[in-house]
DNA sequence: AACCGTTGCGCAATCGATGAAGCAACGTTA
DNA sequence: TAACGTTGCTTCATCGATTGCGCAACGGTT
């Protein structure tokens, strides 16, 4: 490491006596290609390192016109499920020799295609998107810029899209938890299961309530409006709809499926507030899962979507170059609740 | 827009009437200091928006040698303290219109300096250091490429660092701990206070070592080495810990500090296999939050360490330029247990 | 009319790496 | 020995945006 200027591939050819192109070649590995002697590559490499040279991907990328860095843009980092996915990502994109970029947009469009074209400036070779809430839009500016695009979680009609089996995974969760619960009355509203969080408009909140309302109907016949309240994917939003809940129906439910893990933190929140018998009398599960709740004062049934096969599935259409709109459905993994180990009284 | 293909400020000159400068300072801003006409800015942003252009960034960046990317590497995505400092940064670095990269390195010096190397060669124009084994290799390779940067977490001795005040937030948790258990006896391994996790040799483990030294020498006089089991920051060995010393022990002791939330994983996977009431006898903490350790099945305390305002500590030394050696502690924050609300049989 | 300041913009070099094309030197073959 | 193929490089244009310098045109002064 000689100086601590920016040393370049001219630099090395003056020390080395040769020319930047046979610099260049020596160094990206193409100097076979180009006929040059070892001796004389070894020499270049020999000077590349005593100089702590490195290369500018900036000048590389220009050139080439691509950058070796790939996108992924999702909603949010601090949530067990997105951050899985970014692990895999991560290891998957470095694992090809290229640099991830991960952005979360806060599931705000106009921040997802800020963030696209921005990523789009940088000549990124491609770009996976995490449940975006515009899909098509994105999709365009991707196909403009010619750059290779999948869509995971939230799929896209033009575009390869990756998606766990929402529809499947809500139904056996479902069926899971009303196999825990006493049989429901229908005129009884505090005896039935409920479906609380998500976005309705979304597909895979859409999917998650089509599954829930048929592993439903097939046990009671029918399904009511109240039984399903999609008030979003945060956290404060799913602790006020359980409140109100609790107060409409003077108590908790016999059955709860929770839509998010996110949502399943607001739960928790307000359960938290609840003498600890009356928690004992709701069955719960959450679609998503995250470790804890495993461990939790009641049991809890979670769904686990396989964040690994997401991303290798969706990798696989980039590697492919293949661009042909198609939803590959990923099936999620049912963790059933622990057994409660306390001696009951 | 257009064409499909990629459109630079060339053909926006040609179609303007104009010259590639004048396109250029239109659209980058600079044109008022150019004295460029307000009419022709904006007949040249027209085109530019009919015809869908986007600033070619690796152009720009080589040309001004910064790239408008601010790099952060940190060990893993899939954990809830660093998926908030990856939530935060990610919003400090947008707000600063730059674009965030992030880079999770699995804890490995030979991975870490790889990413540095290639971030830098990406031209970063700062970078923020989360957890890094080896800062000082690290902090070397940054400062002879000019790059400012921060560690986080992991401080370095020639770099400005910040970092959470361990000794404290150990000692604080220990001491809540210790006020919730029987008094511990010397003779007996059974009734003391242990704590599990981490790396000793690392910074933020020692700091927290040393502040539950301090706290346990207070009360009890002495602290026992086999009180410390530095097993490591990963979810399996820290299982395989409690297992040993549970087996040691002949039971479960009267107190455990969990260091780190990865470790509290292990922990809560071998619980689960106990009885209920052999847990009820431990007095459990962890030295890191989640909200769902709120409401497992046992009162656990917690240390939440405060992400935001260590990512802005640290985006304040990157603004001002300020690249002192230094060590900024930034006081976490003590998250009681919650009292269980079962009624006491 | 000569001079000057301002306005509005164009010219051309530059950032660092790449790769098509070309060239000199040497050995081979006919 | 003339023609030709190889080997081992060098030369130079190029990628797209930026920016220091310069220049023409115009209005106003003296």
């Amino acid at each position: 490491m000689k100086s601590s200027q920016k040393q370049t591939i001219y630099d090395i050819a003056r020390q080395a006596g040769a020319s930047p192109s046979t610099v260049s070649s020596a160094l990206n590995g193409t100097w076979k290609a180009r006929r040059i002697r070892e001796d004389t590559v070894k020499r270049i490499k020999a000077i590349a390192a005593d100089l702590g040279y490195s290369v500018n991907l900036q000048a590389r990328g220009l050139r080439k016109a691509r950058s070796g860095l790939v996108g992924m843009i999702l909603p949010e980092h601090d949530n067990r499920f997105f951050s899985q996915l970014s692990q895999t990502f991560t290891t998957e994109t470095r694992r090809r020799g290229l640099c991830p970029v991960i952005v979360s947009t806060r599931r705000d469009p106009g921040e997802e295609a800020k963030t696209v074209e921005s990523l789009i400036s940088y000549a990124i070779d491609s770009l996976i998107i995490v449940g975006a809430s515009d899909p098509e839009a994105l999709s365009r500016l991707c196909r403009n810029a010619g750059i290779g695009h999948v869509f995971v979680d939230q799929p896209c009609q033009s575009a390869p899209s990756v998606a766990s089996d929402n529809h499947r995974g809500a139904e056996v969760l479902a069926e899971t938890l009303m196999a825990r619960m006493p049989p429901q009355r229908p005129d009884a509203p505090r005896s039935w299961l409920y479906f609380l969080g998500g976005d309705a408009t979304l597909y895979a909140s859409s999917q998650r309530i089509a599954g829930f309302r048929a592993a439903v109907s097939a046990q009671t016949g029918t399904v009511r409006a109240e039984q399903i309240i999609a008030c979003g994917y945060e956290r404060e939003p799913a602790r006020q709809a359980l409140k109100d809940l609790h107060d409409r129906l003077g108590g908790l439910p016999a059955g709860l499926l929770i839509n998010s893990i996110t949502s399943f933190e607001g739960v928790i929140a307000y359960l938290g507030a609840l003498p600890e018998t009356e928690i004992r009398d709701c069955v719960i599960g959450c679609y998503d899962y995250d470790p804890f709740g495993m461990l939790l004062r009641f049991p809890v049934d979670m769904i686990r979507q396989r964040a690994n096969a997401l991303i290798e599935e969706a990798y696989g259409h980039l590697d492919g170059g293949d661009d042909a709109p198609a939803l590959t459905l990923i099936e999620p993994i049912l963790v059933p609740a622990q057994e409660d180990q306390s001696a009951p009284a």
